[in-house]
DNA sequence: TTGTACTGTAATATTATTTATTACAGATTA
DNA sequence: TAATCTGTAATAAATAATATTACAGTACAA
């Protein structure tokens, strides 16, 4: 992560807005305060989704991959998040100890259960949803 | 974050399983694979929050603060988590645009929305129970 | 067919965050 | 008073996140 989540909501937002007219990485970058190469990166991920198209060449641009509606914010978050949001647990505790043996393998249990739960409500939200709370 | 729930967690369990032993910081810091001193770190700040207590000089050293049983997984992240779980939210999106304008407020509430659903799953799960996994 | 305006992507630099280390003062015990 | 701890600050090192630059490739339009 870390703005990233933010940033992919914030390009989708824009491309839903748009309805359907092509926006380019130069004005969604104004609209972030950000760099355009930036934006471009993040929508080449997005894009492997499915949740962007992309145009190039003069003329070209970004519209929203499907329907704004059947985009949701689960959808959204598994294109960029692939630790828990609990954290890492790359840690190598000691072997020898019956706490540090298993602590990995627990902590990853407790983590994945939350991670579900996370999920499950990102996923009860569409963009068109969020997307509506703008004026 | 990012390790440091599961340092905290791994601390905790540690200190449940001793019984009412004191542990100190070496012997915590070797079944972590980590520095006493980190170790007396994330301990100083767990304290503050009473979930350990400490005993100085010669003879020292870690007990729990409170049982095992009224320690919720939730109590131990609040210790530690001042920022939502799907990162952080200072960007400064451009006010000019109705998307950047808005943003922050709408993606706040969304943030706040999903840390309560892992507050509630953790809040369901206490140090105890977790301690009961291990052999 | 050439100039213009875009995207795509790599390379790199910069900044921020996290983790690790060292050091030592202060506390407590025997 | 020597030995063994904690408490904490200062600093260093490692890692991760973000920003920037550059330019090749693509498409349009005159």
């Amino acid at each position: 992560m870390n703005a990233r989540f933010q940033i992919a909501i914030h390009i989708l937002t824009l491309l839903d807005k748009a309805d359907g007219e092509l926006l380019q990485s130069d004005y969604i970058a104004s609209s972030l305060n950000a760099n355009p190469a930036l934006v471009r990166k993040e929508i080449s991920n997005l894009r492997n989704f499915g949740l962007i198209e992309s145009k190039e060449g003069k003329g070209g641009g970004y519209t929203l991959g499907k329907a704004a509606g059947s985009i949701t914010l689960a959808d959204v978050f598994k294109t960029l998040k692939h630790e828990s949001v609990l954290g890492t647990s790359k840690n190598q505790p000691n072997p020898n100890c019956p706490v540090g043996r298993q602590i990995n393998q627990n902590i990853s249990e407790l983590y994945k259960g939350v991670d579900e739960v996370v999920l499950a409500k990102l996923s009860g939200i569409t963009l068109a949803g969020f997307s509506l709370q703008f004026d």
